[in-house]
DNA sequence: TCCTTCACG
DNA sequence: ACGTACGTGAAGGAA
């Protein structure tokens, strides 16, 4: 019989620690819970087990170890967020029929010595799971130990240990009593480290034999003196670092076996944490019954079906009513009456009708009218938009996962669930988002964007094919040139692409020095890759390289596959995908099409204006840092704005000390990367690594700009202040990033919150202006019926199409309406250019 | 599916 | 002692 035996602490623990806090959509922590049944089901898949059980820790005041109470006093208590996931993780292991044993005044890895002893004899397996390398003393026979790191996991047979060690698995525990091991309170052997102890228990196999035999230790005196000092502390030791082999665990082989699963009580318990991905994986259906059966009737039989037809249109004429469009069929629901159609005609006829309408997702229902020349009319809702804007974090906004976050009970009906419930969660996102006082957000913002995203899809932007091929063929030339001179510096043909075999070429067999680590190998990032420039000219043709693959597959190909047969490329818009309330754009990604480069911003020559029009490209001039000095109100950048001299040529003049026109172009440059670090919550380190200089100039450079600008160091440390009380943070119109990361206990997690923290509002506030601005371009443009209209959002920057004729007008609009979509404290500056492609727009 | 790398603001 | 700037999306390799 194979028996797996779970260290369930150890795991827990380690998962808790390597994987970032999750939350359910309710916000329980689910981070360790996720972690440790992907450990222990990839362990179970890989080993098919006959028989299962998870040990827990029972200690109770009668703990044998005498380290207890130093123990106890010691260790750190477990953090809240990992305690509250200890019975969940229980109940599911329950739930699945997976045994669970625990031993008042036992640990878990107690258990797993004990299983280890009971079944070391026979034909059967024991496989013992933990994070913990103690565990490795078990090892032996037919016992294996699966030690589980952040990553993979390592099987450990006899063989495996003695060729990792040098001594038997047994004596690990010699080994640790001579080391000691600080987190287990073991004192082991002062002055004794990890390389003495090895040796020695590798030559004398124990500690007792090792005593023996001192003299035969060729040993200086004055390591002698410490072993013999540290005798008694070294038998201590390593009483305390055996694992018990005597717990009272079950005997039976059958009390290894899986009981039945519970299934119903494991699907309730793993949805209300939000582990749907769980549950496919368990192959365990939804909960067929929803927690509150009497809220949400089965019946839902009171609800008809029935085919959108002249009747129906004619009922819903003016009738309050909610719906559901995915670009193919709609649903409607209006009463307790639900009418469904694929026929666009009759949908169109449904979005001109009065009335006032709710909707899941309204982008496709936009862009079936804008297509259409029709109005959407009446809309005065649109749920996803309500849902993100009371929680940026979600991954995906489906109607299933709003009922479930915001207690709404989710219809049961197999088929027609979402829009049943949708009426019930249209009411309870309205309330909310009124009292988190987001209404003006959701209705004078988002909701109207969502039109304007719609426009943009629906007419996106002409695209160059024929240019782009030809720029790719030359592309494709100098890339096979540059792999041959690669091959032959490396000595043989590989694929330049796997970091992991580039890592091997440059590090291993040329011999190059390497800098970072990643936990698959060394890095090969262009940081590293530029240090070995002068060393080696792999080093140059290697980033050549990257550069032009990157072009090449990303744009040239990438772009080719999205140019519709329209001849132009229609991105997706998406406006519920961040967590600092900007749009992102996909298929393709036209908010990363290169520039910063020369030879990547000839993309931007195949982006053109259709025929006898022209492209205007209008950006804000430094949104970010305007945002910043108007919200922290800070004085010294704010009358610099006003002022309107350059801002880092001002910044370096105040931070430095000197008069404007002594600020040479290293001044200035370090100014401005303090500035763009202050916007991001900069360290030390990570701007000197930018302007390359010493962590310590750095640190006072950073110490110097905060002097100088005393309104934004108090604005950032209020700002983290109340991040820390209020959970979250919020722009100048009421938008909310949450911060569970703040409360989490790992400290990485705790200063990257702090940093979004500082980040969120400047990036969030830029954010709903450039919304504002581009509600207001896309109102002028219609109204004043100009042949123009916008295609495209880069962040902080507008592009629209506009003919010959419309096109001095076009850019009043533009420059004006981006100025003033909203007043801080400051001036806003827009600056328009226009060309027949993006690249000459571009200024 | 995850990770690394790199394109953008 | 350790990691180290915010926010995205796409491609290719490794598992």
């Amino acid at each position: 019989m194979r028996i797996l035996v779970i260290d369930g602490n150890s795991i827990l623990n380690r998962a808790y620690y390597g994987i970032k806090l999750l939350t359910s959509s309710k916000g329980f922590p689910t981070n360790a819970i996720t972690g440790f049944l992907n450990i222990c089901l990839r362990e179970a898949d890989r080993l098919k087990p006959d028989g299962v059980a998870v040990a827990f820790d029972r200690r109770e005041p009668t703990f044998r170890h005498k380290a207890y109470d130093y123990y106890k006093a010691t260790r750190k208590p477990m953090p809240d967020d990992l305690a509250k996931q200890l019975p969940k993780m229980k109940e599911i292991l329950a739930a699945l029929g997976i045994n669970i044993i625990e031993c008042p005044g036992f640990e878990a890895d107690d258990i797993l010595g004990s299983v280890a002893k009971l079944f070391s004899e026979g034909d059967d397996e024991v496989y013992l799971l933990s994070g913990d390398r103690d565990i490795l003393q078990l090892v032996g026979g037919n016992v294996r130990v699966l030690l589980a790191t952040n990553r993979e996991t390592v099987t450990y047979d006899r063989d495996r240990f003695f060729e990792e060690y040098g001594v038997e698995p047994i004596n690990l525990i010699d080994i640790k009593a001579l080391q000691g091991d600080n987190s287990d309170n073991i004192p082991g052997v002062p002055g004794v480290g990890p390389v003495t102890a090895k040796g020695l228990i590798a030559q004398f196999g124990t500690v007792e034999n090792l005593y023996e035999h001192l003299d035969e230790a060729n040993l200086k005196g004055r390591a002698r003196d410490r072993l013999l000092e540290g005798h008694s502390s070294a038998l201590e030791s390593k009483w305390l670092a055996t694992i018990v082999s005597n717990a009272p665990i079950p005997a039976e082989r059958h009390e290894y076996l899986p009981g039945e699963p519970d299934e119903r009580r494991a699907a309730q318990l793993l949805s209300e944490l939000d582990m749907f991905r769980m549950m496919d994986r368990l192959g365990i259906a939804a909960p067929t019954a929803p927690p509150e059966p009497e809220l949400s009737p089965a019946a839902d039989s009171s609800v008809v079906s029935r085919p959108l037809d002249g009747e129906a249109l004619k009922s819903l004429d003016g009738a309050k009513s909610a719906f559901i469009y995915d670009g193919a069929r709609l649903d409607v629901i209006s009463e307790n009456k639900i009418y469904f159609s694929d026929n666009p005609a009759l949908i169109l006829e449904y979005f001109s009708l009065d009335g006032e309408k709710s909707a899941f997702s309204a982008k496709q229902a936009y862009k079936l009218c804008c297509s259409n020349n029709r109005e959407l009319r009446g809309l005065g809702f649109i749920c996803d938009l309500a849902g993100y804007l009371l929680n940026s974090q979600a991954t995906d906004y489906t109607v299933a996962n709003l009922c479930a976050s915001n207690d709404v009970p989710y219809s049961r009906d197999p088929e027609r669930a979402d829009i049943i419930s949708l009426p019930a969660l249209a009411k309870a996102l309205r309330e909310k988002v009124e009292t988190g006082g987001m209404s003006s957000l959701l209705y004078d913002i988002e909701q109207p964007l969502c039109e304007v995203l719609a426009s943009m899809e629906v007419l996106g932007v002409r695209a160059d094919s024929d240019g782009i091929r030809s720029f790719g063929d030359g592309l494709k030339e100098d890339i096979h040139a540059l792999e041959q001179r690669i091959y032959y510096s490396a000595g043989r043909e590989f694929n330049i692409n796997s970091s992991k075999q580039l890592g091997e070429v440059l590090f291993g067999e040329l011999g190059l020095p390497s800098g970072k680590k990643n936990h698959r190998g060394l890095s090969t990032s262009a940081d590293v890759l530029e240090r070995l420039v002068p060393i080696h000219p792999i080093a140059q043709d290697v980033l050549d390289y990257r550069t032009l693959t990157k072009l090449l597959s990303t744009y040239v190909d990438g772009l080719l596959e999205e140019v519709s047969p329209d001849g132009r490329v229609h991105s997706e818009f998406r406006q519920t995908e961040t967590r600092t309330g900007r749009i992102s754009s996909s298929n393709p990604n036209m908010q990363n099409i290169p520039v910063r480069k020369e030879l990547g911003r000839n993309m931007r020559k195949f982006f053109i204006a259709a025929d006898g029009k022209v492209l205007l490209d209008a950006d804000y001039s430094q949104i970010e840092l305007r945002v910043l000095a108007s919200m922290s109100g800070d004085e010294a950048m704010c009358s610099a704005f006003l002022s309107g001299t350059d801002i880092h040529t001002r910044t370096a003049s105040q931070v430095f000390g000197v008069p404007e026109e002594f600020v040479d172009s290293d001044m200035r440059r370090a100014a401005k990367a303090v500035n763009f670090g202050i916007i991001y919550g900069i360290g030390a380190f990570s701007l000197s690594k930018d302007i390359n200089c010493s962590v310590a100039d750095a640190d006072r450079y950073i110490k110097n700009y905060l002097g100088t600008y005393p309104g934004i160091d108090r604005f950032m440390k209020e700002t983290v202040a109340k991040a820390e009380e209020d959970g979250y943070v919020t722009t100048l119109f009421g938008r909310r990033r949450y911060l569970p990361e703040l409360s989490s206990s790992n400290r990485n997690l705790q200063n990257f919150g702090k940093r979004a923290a500082m980040n969120a509002p400047i990036q969030g506030t830029a954010a709903d202006i450039i919304k504002i601005a581009m509600i207001k371009v896309y109102r002028r443009l219609k109204e004043e019926k100009l042949d123009a209209r916008l295609i495209l959002q880069v962040h902080d920057e507008l592009i629209v199409e506009a003919s010959e004729e419309c096109r001095d007008a076009a850019a009043k609009i533009l420059e004006e309406e981006m100025k003033n979509a909203v007043e801080l404290k400051v001036p806003l500056i827009a600056d328009v250019n226009a060309g027949k492609s993006w690249y000459d727009a571009k200024g």
